[in-house]
RNA sequence: GGGCGAUUAGCUCAGAGGAUAGAGCACAAGCCUCCGGAGCUUGGUGUCGCGGGUUCGACUCCCGCAUCGCCCUCCA
């Protein structure tokens, strides 16, 4: 989907929100004309207007779209809604011979069918429309930085970010056809005692390499990665490092290390598909002293006081159950204290939102950002945290042992190795980012029902067949011109599924009103099953030629969507499998 | 003890004011003279955790309770 690519054609359609809003348009417009006319001739109590809300019922014997207003109005009519509904039915007048039926049904909905032609209209706003068919409007250019993944270059990443990863940059890619500006951003807390570490644990494994016997603390990172950094430190400098003074020597491990880990971490990103558009440097917070400047002004704000040797933030202010330590009584900062500068100078660049992707396990830390995001001056509204769930990682049922102590974790590059990009990216977003996912390797690769990822890419491989033996019969070079006759679109499954296609760009809308990547994957996979539940009962070449361009023009819309839904949550979209 | 999230079919999960609550898996029976069978069709099961409230109408919103998970460091 072409999110950042010109949209002229679209502005210059009458509506940014797809062909299904304007027959909704015009069915709220003839709602209104007859609650109208029924207070001008005296049928109905004049009061004021109510919203009129129009959906798609679940039953197609409910029509295409259902009003509930007779429902809405019959209190104040003080009339039953049935007898409501009688009277805005006769004075409907339908002069655009929109309806094919409008009936009154169950406890007083208005149940409207359109005609065909309504819904083949979607067809030629999709072959229009093409590549940003599913974009919108709805983000009115608003500025966003969203910030996610940002593991510690401590170790590789692992199965956990790998969500994370799938659900920021999906939800990217939803704000942007949905005309957010998006940036996205990983902070890098390459700064502070963890990195400290990590040099300790490196350079006793050097120690260890050349001989020295050594106690490996507990709280060390206990990896094997550990041993393989202290190699590549070991080749370079030989035995070096064992005559410098040793706080000397684990500083240059922890530098040595961390950028190695993190070009690590870039390129397990990159082959995951997801590009960063800033990193973002704690130690450059520090550099430049924001870190200080942030504590001072908050000090004089009397928003940080000293207590025992510390410097607290009086989080309790804004509402946390106690206050937070931001420099500790050894002069060391918490990582808060650089998240206070970091938060501060992410909406200082201008963000009209800014949105935190974190581990479910760090609930407890939005309101300690909250709370620096008011005492720094910003509206807390701009600032907003998804939490997702944890990964239980499983092999054919059975849980796969990851145990960080002992530096057992599944990475995410192996994950990815074992069962394709696409797959891991698309059963990451398999479920709302607030249930825990079950991510089971055998099902992953699996190629049945119960994996989602073949099922919808299949429909874009049959109909890429389908189209390009269309092209081999000579006789029918399928064009897609004024001269298709869409008329001949009216069997059921053919009207179904023009309907479930016309619902793509409301499902795009409201996946980033809500911020809930899910309902695209969700929605393909609805589609892809109407789509071979069609296949089934019709087929698309035949010797009717007239009937068959209509076909073609019906399905190769089909895979313009599953193309643009895939597109956005970065899974490929293949012509043959 | 406090906080956050969850609780929907046997299992894994969608649904977030509307009508008879859905999908996949599993189970059973069918569909290839056919454009890709990695597919389709047909079968049935639910006190939507419990109890109140709001309303024309609640799985959905509000309150209380129960159970489960995670968090409650001068940790990261």
């Amino acid at each position: 989907m072409g999110f950042m690519k010109e949209r002229k054609h679209l502005f210059a359609r009458s509506s940014q929100n797809g062909t299904m809003e304007e027959i909704k348009n015009k069915l709220r417009a003839l709602i209104c004309q007859a609650i109208k006319k029924g207070f001008e001739n005296g049928e109905l109590k004049q009061v004021l207007l109510p919203e009129i809300e129009l959906e798609a019922p679940k039953l197609s014997a409910h029509g295409d779209f259902a009003a509930n207003i007779a429902m809405v109005l019959a209190s104040s009519q003080k009339r039953p809604p049935r007898e409501v509904a009688q009277i805005l039915l006769n004075s409907i007048s339908d002069t655009g011979r929109l309806l094919a039926k409008a009936e009154i049904a169950g406890p007083g909905f208005i149940n409207f069918f359109v005609n065909n032609a309504c819904w083949h209209a979607v067809l030629k706003e999709i072959h229009e429309s093409d590549d940003i068919y599913g974009c919108s409007d709805i983000g009115r250019g608003q500025n966003v930085l969203i910030e996610f993944v940002s593991a510690n270059p401590t170790g590789p990443l692992h199965i956990g970010h790998g969500r994370g990863a799938a659900v920021g940059d999906t939800l990217a890619n939803i704000l942007r056809a949905s005309e957010y500006k998006v940036e996205k951003e990983y902070y890098i807390n390459d700064s502070g005692r963890q990195i400290q570490t990590l040099g300790l644990s490196v350079f006793l494994r050097y120690r260890e390499l050349h001989g020295a016997d050594i106690d490996f603390p507990h709280d060390c990172y206990q990896g094997d990665y550990i041993r393989e950094e202290a190699q590549a430190i070991s080749e370079i400098k030989g035995r070096g490092l064992l005559d410098i003074p040793a706080e000397e020597a684990v500083a240059f491990c922890a530098r040595f290390t961390a950028s190695t880990i993190l070009n690590e971490i870039k390129q397990d990103l990159t082959d995951f598909g997801v590009r960063f558009d800033h990193w973002f440097s704690e130690q450059g917070l520090f550099d430049a002293g924001a870190v200080d400047k942030a504590i001072q002004d908050l000090k004089k704000k009397r928003i940080i006081y000293e207590k025992d040797g510390a410097l607290w933030f009086r989080t309790t202010d804004f509402g946390d159950e106690k206050d937070r330590v931001v420099v500790r009584a050894n002069g060391i900062t918490t990582y808060f204290a650089s998240d206070i500068a970091y938060h501060d100078d992410k909406l200082r660049r201008g963000f009209d939102r800014i949105i935190d992707i974190w581990g479910a396990d760090h609930h407890g830390y939005i309101h300690r950002i909250s709370a620096c995001i008011q005492a720094t001056g910003h509206e807390k509204e701009r600032f907003k945290v998804i939490l997702i769930q944890l990964v239980n990682l499983l092999r054919g049922g059975n849980p796969v042992a990851m145990s960080t102590r002992a530096g057992e974790f599944v990475m995410l590059r192996d994950v990815v190795d074992e069962v394709g990009r696409d797959a891991a990216r698309f059963l990451f977003l398999t479920r709302r980012y607030d249930s825990p996912l079950d991510f089971d390797l055998e099902v992953a690769k699996r190629r049945s029902n119960d994996n989602p990822v073949y099922y919808v890419q299949y429909v874009h491989a049959r109909i890429s067949s389908i189209l390009k033996k269309a092209c081999a019969r000579e006789a029918e070079e399928p064009c897609f011109g004024d001269t298709v006759d869409l008329m001949q679109l009216k069997e059921p499954e053919e009207l179904a599924l023009i309907k479930c296609m016309s619902r793509f760009p409301a499902v795009v809308a409201e996946s980033a009103r809500l911020m809930e990547p899910h309902r695209v994957p969700f929605y393909l996979t609805e589609l892809a099953a109407t789509f071979h539940n069609y296949y089934n009962k019709h087929k698309v070449l035949s010797n009717d030629l007239v009937l068959t361009a209509a076909r073609l023009y019906m399905v190769s819309a089909v895979r313009i969507i599953v193309r643009n839904g895939l597109k956005l949550m970065g899974v490929s979209a293949p012509e043959s499998m």
